[in-house]
DNA sequence: CGATTCTTTGAAAACAGTCAATCTGTGTGG
DNA sequence: CCACACAGATTGACTGTTTTCAAAGAATCG
């Protein structure tokens, strides 16, 4: 589990192994079946949770019960609901397993605490934010630009491992299209 | 000039004056003339720059040639391409004033040095970066959850001040749809 | 005032969504 | 091992929305 987050953060900053410890010991490990949510919509979302293995999905409903998949998460990515946890207000979103997985969580304030004890790991939470940011403005530029059709081999090209993973009218809804325009997209094109 | 920054930053973070007078001094003031830009796509954007009056807007050419609105900013907003400027590539955005706008400018040097040297525009820096991701994050649930008259609805509703100080293509263009249709989604709901 | 940019409109075509039905694969219980 | 249920994926027919193209009407600016 943990060798997993040693390796992905090791990759991005320089760090020593006492603060790898220190980072070790405040964290929790969480088992999560398919179907099972770490988070629901009105709950505060006041941990940071990182995939080591499976898959999840960040989601929401829209004001008619349809749900729109908000972003996906697989092994080395993490799962959150950003502005609940930083303001410690009630989430709009949904977080749950696609498939078994496995998470390494650490509560608010221990990982407020690590932030504050090792420069190397906020210098490595700054560079996820800033990724993170990226991302979306890429993702901006896909949905505001792209067909369906580009959207859809952007994402299948951009993340064979998210792809890979999860059920395609989760792609679908991911993309802002019908699953049925997935579907014939997908004829048409092979 | 400077007054709105500093104003800016002292309702975000608790600031002393020293800070905000090293702060005063590093910087530097451009005005710009509508249509004037500050990065064209192929250059690295490596400067801080805060719009205190004015507005700008950032985008992005498709393959075809066709612009598109990745984002906007007017007073009190920051026109920014991350990414470069994280990593120092060249960027593929372009910004331009689509006003007279006055923007506060440091270089990125300038602006490292700022950060290391006052925790409390760390702070600052650290809470824009945030509420920039979760703007964000609002707007691909937009994208990929609204009809273009809701989008067009919840943007004016959302940015009056951007609204009323952009042309109306480009707002669509922002919106990801074509100007004709922002232009009978007004007719047929006003 | 003329030039340019911005906005609106109409008609046709392309595109995507909806609804209902069918097909496929997976896993479960008998 | 089979039959069945269930979730996911596909298809067809239809509807509705959005784009495109071409043109004309405002508004703005030197």
């Amino acid at each position: 589990m943990f060798e997993v987050f040693e390796k992905y953060v090791r990759e991005k900053v320089a760090i020593s192994d006492e603060e790898i410890q220190m980072i070790r010991e405040a964290s929790n490990v969480r088992k999560l079946r398919k179907g099972q949510s770490i988070l629901h919509e009105g709950e505060i979302f006041s941990i940071s949770c990182f995939i080591t293995s499976g898959c999840m999905r960040v989601y929401r409903f829209d004001k008619n019960g349809v749900d729109h998949t908000i972003r996906f998460g697989i092994q080395n990515w993490w799962a959150s609901d950003q502005e609940s946890y930083n303001k410690g207000t009630p989430s709009e979103y949904n977080i749950e397993a696609l498939a078994a997985t496995i998470v390494l969580v650490w509560t608010k304030e221990k990982w407020d605490a690590l932030l504050a004890a090792s420069p190397a790991l906020r210098k490595c939470n700054e560079e996820i934010l800033a990724r993170g940011y990226e991302t979306s403005q890429k993702r901006i530029f896909s949905l505001i630009s792209y067909s369906a059709a580009e959207k859809y081999h952007d994402f299948q090209k951009t993340y064979p491992g998210i792809f890979n993973s999860v059920p395609l009218h989760m792609v679908a809804s991911y993309l802002g299209i019908s699953r049925e325009t997935l579907s014939r997209i997908r004829r048409d094109f092979s």
